[in-house]
DNA sequence: CAGTTAATGGAGTGCGCACTCTAGTTATGA
DNA sequence: TCATAACTAGAGTGCGCACTCCATTAACTG
């Protein structure tokens, strides 16, 4: 036997070329970004690209899957904190603050337009599993505190609070005149809005 | 000199390549729509296609176009109405009616997807500022008579309640489960809960 | 009717792309 | 140091696409 596949050294030019596909994603959208113009972003040939993935589909869903792993992580840090309503705040800041990498915006409009592609949207469709499941028990909470609105089901309830986040990202696509630190205190003051149980009456 | 131009025919011919157009274009996105599935929804020719429009683009500017349009003669509609709080609620209860299109959100995507397109970049900067300039007055209308909240800018208002509508459209495109009529109710209340003047303190 | 031009379909074309092949290099185990 | 296999680059390939060209038909004018 000779040579056998040094795992770290795989994976950090495989993040290498994940970067680098972002980057273009980002700023080409995804049939936009030729495979050529990603090699050339990352330094590479087209020959070492494909030996990493065998499609450009699956650098997209690499980075997809980074993504959900990400948040799973995320959710585990928050075990076992007391107020709910914290909990679910904390996510949102937290989804603002990845939305900081100025490619963010890009990107998010990216795998929209792919949305379709049927192994994008299981990819899509397992992310956003994984935040639901993982935000689901803390409203709960937040309900039975009376700390939250109950007038709509918490399944809803969970999707606008993604609804309000999403449109937070559309707007960091949109260019200039966009102070992320600004906006995201507005994005979390929105939420709470949000949340806050309707009025009486 | 013979066969002159028949507006009106032409005007429809044009309507009925859009409205293939636009199905395509949700379904499928926009690099994924070929001219050749948008000629076979549209029953014609790629003869006839490409007479009507020089390219693929212009099929999605005019459909861009005829948006603003609309827009424009909504605001329209409004001149002279006394509440302005309820002018900003109407357009949003607007916006939302135009969502019950269910080709709607995907086509939505599918615009982000191009975005970066110079002339998509420039019809979507017309139309944001159309749309702007039209609700410009009544928020400082409806700030002027303590009707809405004045702890932020005025554009960063008009900014973020058109961030709620992107939410409230990317929800749409993401399948079943999505009820137009309730969710436009809960769009509204959110936006008015956005709107809703700082508390005291 | 004849003359003219719009309207239409569809075969054809050239190009850009994702992906393949291959030859050469580098690192490892025996 | 030799055998093996991972790694790498880049030329090559086939296909799908936007768009063109042309022959035919439809509709108008005089």
């Amino acid at each position: 036997m000779a040579r056998p596949v040094d795992p770290e050294r795989h994976l950090r030019r495989r993040l290498h070329i994940i970067d680098a596909a972002l980057t273009r994603f980002a700023a080409d959208g995804f049939d936009g970004a030729s495979t050529a113009a990603i090699c050339r972003t990352a330094g590479i040939g087209s020959g070492t690209f494909f030996h990493y993935f065998p499609t450009k589909v699956d650098v997209l869903l690499a980075i997809l899957e980074l993504g959900t792993d990400e948040a799973s992580a995320f959710f585990r840090t928050q075990d076992g904190r007391d107020d709910p309503v914290e909990v679910l705040l904390a996510y949102v800041d937290h989804e603002a603050d990845s939305l900081r990498d100025e490619r963010a915006g890009g990107f998010v409009r990216a795998v929209g337009a792919v949305a379709t592609h049927e192994r994008v949207a299981v990819a899509l469709a397992r992310h956003q599993e994984v935040v639901r499941d993982a935000l689901a028990p803390w409203v709960q909470r937040a309900r039975d505190a009376g700390a939250i609105r109950t007038d709509l089901p918490a399944a809803q309830t969970i999707r606008w609070v993604l609804a309000l986040i999403d449109g937070f990202a559309t707007q960091t696509a949109e260019g200039p005149g966009f102070d992320a630190r600004a906006e995201s205190a507005v994005l979390l003051d929105t939420v709470r809005r949000f949340l806050r149980p309707a009025d009486g009456g």
